[in-house]
RNA sequence: GGUGAUAUAGCUCAGAUGGUUAGAGCGCAGCACUCAUAACGCUGAGGUCGGUGGUUCAACUCCACCUAUCACCA
């Protein structure tokens, strides 16, 4: 039966570029969309730019354009990044739009009504010069502990002590470089300590209440949130004051929403656009009674939010929860965390602008993502080396080594199934010798191959692609492995003896077949090759169910070489390239991944 | 500082509930092959499973401590 599922990525925040650490979430998310619709189920892809706060509003202003313009800006450069790698959103906003302020209105006049929130009185650094609130990371000064000079308001970069931005010695603005003032204001808080929220909470990140069939959290997560709750849940801060470019609060004047309210709340907003697009009923998916199922990708740093803000306000509000939080770990790359200086901080743009293919990233990714929230490297000499051997030396020959036979021999024609049959025994691999490892005797290529169909499926919903890609690589071992043990070639210098003709033709569709089946196996992590192998093979666009059918009495196109190897060299230029542009700055709050 | 996670061959990673000689891919060495944009196959060399103690007949697998790396502390 079909799935009404909805998917987000956490947005990316408006003020800079998106860089290869970002994309190990979308790049997860959209194979996992993919894999979703392959299966037949109703599946939506949303997320948007994060576009408020102070950083927005002061960047704007440093370049001397509206937050509007810049917004508008970043959008289409995030859009076309995302294209660039195969990132398919079903729609892709931003939280600057009506549907979203709309949705934040409503949200927070419910939990209004409800009583959940609170108006206090706080007392922070305040600019006399630029007429402003500072935020924690606009005021810098010398740390209170080891007393190195210019360090920021929150944390220091020498000895690594957390303080308040009050502590700080000599505090000065970053944006004027004015002496700041302490002053107070009112703030409105969401009422996080209420018992309510914490009864809720607490059954909600357990998955205990009635209508949650599936632990919302991944273990670790839970286990970060019983050390949360046992620290104890305060309220939440969710406004700023004027000037502070977002949505004002409704009967507040000159208090606006939080960035981190707003926020999430970009994903109703982008559905909604997407509703009013397809006609897509927006309570069907987050009604209270909703039974879609709703998913939210994010980076392990933003789990707070998600976690429990998130579905508190949603819960308040009188909407669904999420069915699950997925939280991934971050990008180190050689090893160690992106670095501008050493080459390492690599843009999207640059990847793509080198001529880099960007499903061999997704590949790599996918290679490397185990659903967990651990880490995941990107070494580059690895990448090099396994883009090359896997996927092109081990699955993209096949094709190449077969279809010349197909068309010199057989007019592009693979055989039918009694042909196939003649050749369909494959010899396995001697050292195969584990429990479930098909043996000479038992076991023909291709069935085993589409035995795997099952397991390859569990683990793409678990998102373990790691998993499905070691699966994958054992298939395409035993398919090089029948295809060396048949030797085509060999059989081509002897077409003219009794029988050599089918066996031949029965050897080549049996392979031609295998890199069909492992192609629908890697097809969400693939689009555009799989795109490419179907025209060669000229078929309908693959379904995962079609792993269950075999191609046979069917004509292929002639073979055109479907990927090229990666080089050191493209490698090395990319890094070059990245060491060389000057990044933008990366400050303030945001949904989005921040490494 | 507090809390949590991770630490397995040169590289990237697998290793339910502890149990004979610890696995894969890549890389490397040797052999072989030539259909495939040098790709594929076979063989082999590589690890006292971060360190030190402990529990056990038996620990990579459990416990304690230590070290290193990473993250979170709203």
């Amino acid at each position: 039966m079909p799935r009404k599922i909805l998917v987000t990525s956490a947005l990316p925040y408006a003020n800079g570029g998106i860089h290869l650490g970002h994309l190990v979430e979308y790049i997860q998310t959209d194979i996992w969309v993919r894999f979703q619709k392959m299966q037949g189920h109703t599946c939506y892809y949303v997320c948007a730019d994060d576009t408020h706060g102070t950083p927005i509003m002061l960047r704007a202003e440093k370049e001397g354009i509206t937050p509007e313009n810049l917004i508008d800006r970043v959008w289409h450069e995030h859009k076309s990044d995302f294209e660039g790698f195969n990132i398919e959103f079903d729609y892709y906003g931003s939280t600057n739009s009506v549907e979203t302020k709309e949705h934040a209105e409503a949200i927070y006049q419910k939990l209004q009504a409800a009583g959940l929130i609170e108006v206090r009185s706080v007392e922070q650094f305040y600019d006399p010069i630029k007429g402003m609130f500072l935020p924690d990371r606009f005021i810098k000064g010398e740390c209170p502990k080891c007393h190195t000079k210019d360090q920021y308001g929150d944390n220091c970069e020498a000895c690594s002590a957390i303080y308040a931005p009050t502590e700080l010695i000599h505090p000065y603005s970053v944006v004027s470089g004015a002496q700041p003032e302490r002053r107070s204001s009112d703030h409105y808080f969401f009422k996080l300590s209420d018992l309510r929220c914490h009864t809720f909470l607490h059954n909600w990140t357990q998955g205990k209440l009635d209508n949650q069939v599936v632990a919302p959290l991944q273990l670790e997560a839970a286990n970060k949130m019983r050390e949360w709750f046992e620290a104890g849940l305060s309220n939440w801060d969710i406004s700023r004051d004027a000037p502070y470019f977002g949505f004002e609060i409704p009967g507040a004047p000159g208090k606006y929403f939080y960035v981190w309210l707003d926020a999430p709340v970009g994903y109703m907003g982008s559905f909604s656009k997407l509703c009013d697009a397809k006609k897509i009923s927006f309570d069907e998916y987050w009604g209270i009674d909703s039974t879609a199922e709703l998913y939210h990708f994010i980076g392990k740093d933003i789990l707070y939010f998600h976690a429990l803000f998130w579905p508190a306000m949603l819960n308040f509000s009188g909407q669904r929860t999420p069915t699950q939080i997925f939280a991934h770990g971050f990008l180190t790359v050689n090893g160690e965390k992106m670095s501008k200086s050493r080459g390492t901080f690599i843009t999207a743009d640059s990847y793509l602008q080198q001529g880099l293919n960007p499903e061999h990233l997704r590949y790599y990714y996918a290679a490397k993502l185990n659903g967990t929230m651990e880490d995941i490297d990107l070494n580059l000499d690895d990448f090099v080396a396994r883009v090359n051997s896997d996927l092109i030396g081990k699955y993209i020959n096949i094709a190449s080594r077969c279809s010349g036979f197909i068309s010199q021999h057989f007019s592009g024609e693979l055989s039918d199934l009694e042909t196939l049959a003649t050749q369909g025994v494959v010899l396995m691999p001697n050292q195969s010798t584990a429990s479930d490892a098909p043996t000479i005797e038992t076991v023909d290529l291709l069935n085993f191959i589409r035995a795997q169909s099952d397991p390859i499926a569990e683990a793409y919903n678990a998102r373990q692609y790691s998993k499905v890609i070691r699966i994958v690589g054992t298939i395409l071992d035993y398919v090089n492995f029948y295809i060396d043990a048949h030797k085509p070639w060999a059989i081509a210098k002897v077409i003219e003896e009794p029988g050599q003709h089918q066996k031949l033709h029965s050897v080549c569709s049996v392979s031609l077949n295998a890199f069909r089946l492992a192609t629908i196996y890697l097809k969400p992590v693939l689009p555009t090759l799989a795109r490419d192998v179907e025209a060669f093979f000229n078929i309908a666009p693959l379904q995962w169910g079609d792993a269950k059918n075999l191609l046979l009495n069917h004509t292929v196109n002639p073979y055109l070489h479907l990927m090229t190897r990666v080089t050191q060299q493209q490698i090395h230029a990319m890094t070059q390239l990245n060491t060389q542009t000057i990044a933008p700055v990366t400050t303030g709050p945001s949904v989005s991944p921040k490494n």
